[in-house]
DNA sequence: CTACAGTATCTGGTACGCCATAATACGATT
DNA sequence: AATCGTATTATGGCGTACCAGATACTGTAG
């Protein structure tokens, strides 16, 4: 038994530990509001809430710290971190840069399968505005530029995405609701396609960060007419 | 006693914490190769070894696990992140595209303060680079990349850079000492310097581009050359 | 009504113990 | 002697209890 077959039969193990559970779930509540930026994370509430010890709420609450999800007030502990607008426009301006080099790539490439791939995700998008299931958006949409990021094996930018994306995460499920939103996001990605379809590197490039840019502008004037009520 | 005043008299305090420290001291000795590639971080070792309790052990662990530093075997526990060179040029890649990124908004900002700074730290690298101090190359490096983020307020990117950055220390360490490395290395910044001063965001680009892929290339042959022996 | 002391709350940190698993060594059985 | 089963050990995962220091809150005395 040699090399790669071995791992055919390998019986698969939940393997997840607690604390990957109890990390997934405080992200996932912090990503869509349960916890809202500001609040404090207590931790021997968290324990509570979570049902595991201190110990596992401890490394949750470091891992997202450095996640740059959690925050932490020398002395009083961990909050939600929030959200500036100018933190914002950085990450979507970084976004626009990797996103923009993985389409230039993919463009490059001119693989049949990259655009067929893409073309699925962006169907999946363009059904899921039509039924109106807005986090079928947000979930395909992380679909459609994960299979441009790993298509052309850029598994590490993507993971830096990802990264980014998670803090901005309330603003895009914003951004998506908007008017409009639902005609020319999909409308901005096809753009992309297109241009890989034909092999325009630079086309793909600029269309990329076109529709970040996009995003950004939106985010922005949603973060704008929030924040001096709040 | 009103506003900003009162910080003037404010007690400095140490304010790292216990578990900043560690972090800080763990992650220098991988860096700097202390521990190498592969070798097994055993919790109980590193209390003793590091005078702390397990907890803070783990929390650490945990926070260089999501930088990428530590890796965790199920089942074994952390070892040492082994680097595979593709991952690297990617992390490359990725550096060209942000620093490129900064680059282009120093040359549109046409700030003199900009340039004025820039030809310090690359300065400091010449004389380091004479003085035979690889060390302070390495960090006049750094400070360099961090003025041309920070003075046009990308201070994510710069995270970002610096979070990717470590992960290919050891390698920094070794493209440096390269021959030819001491001429072309601050040539090449200067070239960036350069555009930025003429107010060339495209040549800016380029040149940051073109710095970092020389030492992606760099990096791949004393990579390719060490691995067969490994 | 203000100042101050006491108290509750919470994090940062430590120590210790238990359990599960993996690897290894050891011993027994055929 | 080879194989199989069983202790032992090492280690991570997890939990609990405790203490010190900082901060926020509160009630009382002047």
């Amino acid at each position: 038994m040699s090399g790669a077959l071995k791992d055919a039969i390998r019986v698969e193990r939940p393997a997840k530990t607690l604390r990957e559970l109890a990390l997934d779930k405080v992200r996932e509540a912090i990503v869509n509001g349960y916890f809202r930026p500001g609040d404090r994370l207590v931790e021997r509430d968290l324990c509570a809430q979570l049902g595991v010890s201190r110990t596992v709420v401890r490394e949750v609450l470091r891992h997202l710290e450095s996640e740059g999800l959690v925050a932490n007030l020398p002395n009083k502990g961990p909050i939600v971190a929030q959200l500036d607008i100018d933190e914002a426009k950085q990450i979507y301006e970084i976004r626009g840069a990797l996103e923009g080099m993985a389409a230039r790539l993919c463009a490059e490439r001119r693989s049949p399968e990259i655009v067929a791939a893409l073309e699925e995700s962006l169907a999946g998008i363009r059904n899921s505005y039509r039924d109106n299931d807005m986090a079928a958006v947000l979930t395909n949409t992380s679909s459609f530029y994960h299979t441009l990021f790993t298509m052309v094996d850029r598994n590490v930018a993507w993971g830096v995405v990802n990264l980014l994306t998670v803090r901005i995460n309330h603003l895009r499920s914003m951004t998506i609701k908007t008017e409009r939103r639902g005609i020319e996001g999909p409308l901005q990605m096809s753009k992309i396609v297109d241009a890989i379809r034909r092999g325009d590197g630079e086309g793909a490039y600029r269309a990329a960060m076109d529709h970040v840019a996009a995003a950004s502008a939106i985010a922005e004037a949603v973060l704008s007419a929030k924040k001096p009520a709040d």
